[in-house]
DNA sequence: GATAATTTTGTACGATTGTACTATTATTTT
DNA sequence: AAAATAATAGTACAATCGTACAAAATTATC
C-alpha cells in the first residue's frame, strides 16, 4: 500500500497538469484520491505546499530521466535525440494538455511569480543538461544558444498542438528538430 | 467620451492578458473601469460573453494589422519579416505576460475547450496569412509547414521568455528567425 | 414636457474556495 | 496494556465568485 502522502502528490500532479493550478482545489484532490479533505490539509497545510510537493516530485522524475539518458546513450548526439524522441512520444498528451512545464510556468507567471520561481527549475534542468551535451561538440556560448533553441521548438510545438488539439503538429516539429540537430552537428 | 461597452472590453482584454481568464472577475473589471459591477453585467450577462467580446476585438486588431502589413510591404519576404519584427518589438511584454494568444489558448485548453475554439481563431489568422506569403515562393505544402514552423518558434520564445522573465530570449530567437527566413528563401 | 427605453448602480443569493478547528481512528512507543 | 503520537475525517467560517434582480438615473422618442 502506497503512503497517503504520495497518493496525494500523484493526484495533485495529474490534476494540476490536466486542469491547471488555479482550478485544482482540495475538494478535487480529496475526491480523486478517496481521502478526506481534512486529511489532505493535514499533509499539506497550504495549497502552495501541494504545488511545491508536486513540482518537487516532477523535478525528481526529470533528474532520474536525464541521468538514465546520460548512461544509456553513447554519444551526445544520441542524448539530444533522446530528448526529441521523448517530445515525440508524448505528442498525444502534449496536444491534450500542453507541456507540464510550459503550461504551469505560463499560468504561474501571470499572478503567482513566487511559485513560478520553483516551477522554472524544471526548465533549468533540461536546459543545463542539453547545454552540457551540446558542449561535446560546440563552444559554451553556442551550446547555450542551441539548447535554448531546441527548447523553444519543443515548447512552441506544445503550445500549437495544444491549441489545435492536434498531435501531428508535435510529430512534424520533431522531424524538423531531428533535421536541425543533424545540421548543427554537421556544421561543427 | 468612449462608450462604456468599449471601455469594459479594453479593460477586460488587458486584465485577461495580465492575469488570465480564470483570474479575471466582474469585480476586477468594475474596479479597473470605475463602473458599477451591475453595469458590466448589463453589457455582458455571462462571463463567457466578456471573453468572446475581448477575443473578437483582438481578432479585429489582428485583421487590421495584417492588412496594413500586406499593403505596406513590397515583397512577401518583407511581410514575413514584419511579423518577426512585431515579435521582437513586443519582447518586453512577452517576457512579462507571455503571448496574448498563446497563454490564453493554453489556459482555455485546460478546461474551457468551448471557449478555446474562439481563441484559436487568432492563431488561424496569423497562420493563414503567413502561409499565403510563403506561397509566393513555395508550393502549398511547404508554405504551410514553414508558417507553422515560424509560429512554433514565436510561441516557444514567448513561453521561455515568460518563464524566465527575460526579454533577451525573444530577441535572440528573433535573430534566429531572420536567419532561418533568409535560408528558406535561398533554398527556393 | 411626458413617456418609454436604455443605462447604471447596489445588493442579495447560492455555490465554491482555502483555511482552521475538533473529534475520531490508527499506529507507534514505552 | 497504557500512553502518546500520527493520521484521517468531518465541519465551520470568512471570503470571493458568477449571477439575478430591483431601484434609480439617464437618454431617447414622441
Amino acid at each position: 500500500m502506497k503512503g497517503s502522502r504520495l497518493t496525494i502528490v500523484d493526484a495533485a500532479r495529474r490534476h494540476i497538469y490536466h486542469n491547471g493550478y488555479g482550478s485544482t482545489s482540495y475538494a478535487d484532490i480529496a475526491h480523486e484520491t478517496g481521502l478526506g479533505k481534512g486529511n489532505i490539509q493535514y499533509h499539506f497545510k497550504a495549497k502552495e505546499d501541494l504545488l511545491h510537493a508536486a513540482v518537487d516530485q516532477q523535478i525528481q522524475d526529470i533528474r532520474e530521466q536525464l541521468e538514465s539518458w546520460s548512461l544509456d546513450c553513447g554519444t551526445a548526439y544520441d542524448c539530444i535525440e533522446r530528448f526529441i524522441a521523448m517530445v515525440e512520444k508524448n505528442a498525444k498528451n502534449l496536444s491534450l494538455h500542453g507541456c507540464p512545464m510550459g503550461s504551469l510556468n505560463s499560468e504561474l507567471g501571470k499572478h503567482e511569480r513566487r511559485l513560478q520561481d520553483h516551477a522554472r527549475a524544471m526548465f533549468d534542468l533540461y536546459l543545463r543538461w542539453l547545454e552540457a551535451r551540446f558542449r561535446s561538440f560546440l563552444p559554451r556560448k553556442q551550446a547555450q544558444a542551441r539548447a535554448e533553441q531546441l527548447m523553444v521548438m519543443a515548447q512552441g510545438a506544445s503550445v500549437l498542438a495544444h491549441a489545435y488539439e492536434e498531435s501531428q503538429i508535435v510529430r512534424r516539429q520533431a522531424k524538423i528538430m531531428r533535421q536541425w540537430l543533424h545540421d548543427v552537428c554537421d556544421q561543427s
